[in-house]
DNA sequence: GTGAAAGCGCTAACAA
DNA sequence: TTGTTAGCGCTTTCAC
């Protein structure tokens, strides 16, 4: 077996096989120019026989699109960025676009090098998620010379960014608690340095009016477990639903509750935010919770910057997606 | 600003700019061929000055070698796939290779959709995870033009394969309890259809010996709960220890045991395995388990990768890489 | 409708 | 030590 068995077709051994030149056979193989219907046919089998597969260093040299993108990510692959990247990969896998994944952990130098390999590879685009709305991207991006999409993450209001509607979700929470008949409904959440808590918050105290409490701790389990030991344990009339910050908080919350033998969704309904399934699912009861349609999000990441490699025009700015709410039996689920 | 301002500099404008040949320019930016130092140096800076980057694409159509891997994945962006990326690419951005994830959703239309563009891509390397050691890829990945390495998945025997050392692994937990005085243990874990369920269960027979005993179920908090209800509720001696399959199912154990009023680890000691952290952090008292090294993983096959792609040798074969133990409280911690 | 030729940005013989 | 030349595999005018 020599070199040349193993070598790759070229669309020289294409031409060679169909006799055809290979100006000819380009054309036929991409629909291109002027092309005999027949030797078109021909010249499709003909590759398809030999087994030709283009180059797509060679077509993107000449064309200047790479249809590949690279999405720069923030943190350790956290379970945030990984159902985006999934719906990123989603929407471009059938446009033939590939995704260079680059875990940067926040930090310059990596996010630096991961950057420059990106656009030596003249990528088409860069789509940047964060774990967090409020954290800079650890490099600039804001003036390279390809599109960039921010997701989960807002950038400058010139470019487009794609974050969940937190507010939109608290409401949904607090509304379906309310629905179900709750009327004394506390917020339990995390640090009130992050700009998702202050958002959530917000809309909860719109929401809720009079008696609106909100307690800010940190996102564990423990600090649910540690809410809830002081809220009823003080004087005074006890909540008859918790709103939780996350889903780690609404299990502290429920595990605090039933220690105490107080009955979830009965005496107290519980709802959480994130849908994170191996904690949601297994709560006992299952918990409601709200979900941010990360998949989505990065959908439409990915559609965004399709558009944008297109030289389409995009509406810039902050698109808010509505959140959703998934119920399960804390709070309303099979009443 | 007219489109030459926006485009790329390319080793023509470096090379005009220091009043050399491109053939120069090059051997100077690239070390390569003689060069005279001072001519070198004058081209490194022109080249800095005017904001050089080298064309990814342009390099590689001539050296065969596009510095690009991909990483086709099993499941939909799981916990097991992240921590091997991370390690994959920690070893890989130093060299200069960048990383393409392609999620396969298990599905074959999407697997050689994503094989096929990686391949017309000319990456200089395949890495295959899968979130179970005993399903074969969704599509054909054995006789491919380029390297192949398997992690956390069984490739064919003349290939490259990392995998965790589940028996180690087993041990580990189960001389673990020994040490520190436990006679009676117990192992409860997820499906035998798992060849990992059966190494874990073999290696943990052996090494308990006489009053081994297995139950087997799911892998979910439900089954550990469900199966202390059973343990506790029959006759006969009690374990002093239970060593779980996975940290779901420890959790659930955990949960059952405090349920009855079972003090862990005082009474009975519990160890899981995956170091899942979302969930052996939060039990209360915090899990020891087994954790299965998996960055580790991803960095061994990331340098398999690398090797292979150089040309170098590389034993074939499954390697299994030890466990290692994450001590908590729930058994031995602090004691 | 088809083919010859130029060239994308770069590297690598080889000549000078 | 440096420059000239060819060419990686492909697309794309532009004659024929």
């Amino acid at each position: 077996m020599t070199d040349k068995d193993i070598r790759r077709r070229t669309i020289h051994d294409v031409a060679k096989a169909a006799g055809v030149s290979i100006s000819t056979a380009s054309n036929a193989l991409n629909g291109t120019g002027r092309t005999n219907a027949e030797t078109r046919e021909r010249v499709k089998r003909v590759a398809k026989d030999i087994g030709f597969r283009p180059n797509a260093l060679a077509r993107s040299l000449l064309t200047k699109r790479s249809h590949a993108i690279g999405m720069l990510t923030n943190d350790t692959y956290g379970r945030l960025t990984l159902p985006m990247a999934a719906g990123v990969s989603e929407v471009l896998v059938d446009q033939g676009l590939s995704v260079f994944l680059c875990a940067t952990n926040n930090d310059p130098r990596l996010a630096r090098l991961h950057l420059e390999a990106l656009l030596d590879r003249q990528v088409d685009g860069i789509i940047f998620t964060a774990t967090r709305l409020d954290l800079p991207p650890p490099i600039e991006l804001s003036k390279l010379p390809i599109p960039v999409v921010y997701v989960f993450a807002e950038g400058p209001s010139d470019h487009i960014s794609f974050v969940p509607d937190d507010a939109h979700g608290a409401r949904l929470a607090v509304e379906h608690l309310k629905n179900s008949g709750r009327s004394r409904i506390l917020h339990i959440t995390g640090p009130d340095d992050y700009v998702a808590v202050r958002r959530r918050a917000n809309a909860y105290r719109d929401s809720v009016g009079e008696g609106a409490e909100v307690l800010y701790g940190d996102w564990s389990e423990e600090w649910g477990h540690f809410a809830i030991d002081a809220v009823f344990s003080r004087t005074g009339e006890k909540p008859d639903a918790i709103f939780c910050g996350n889903d780690e908080i609404a299990r502290g919350v429920i595990d605090a509750l039933r220690d105490k033998g107080i009955g979830v969704p009965n005496d107290v309904a519980v709802i959480g935010f994130d849908n994170w399934e191996v904690i949601a699912k297994q709560t006992r009861p299952p918990l409601t919770t709200v979900d941010m349609e990360l998949k989505e999000l990065g959908r439409r990441a990915g559609l965004a910057i399709l558009a944008l490699a297109a030289g389409e025009d995009v509406d810039t700015g902050t698109t808010r997606l509505p959140c959703s709410l998934v119920v399960r039996k804390s709070c309303g689920g099979e009443l």
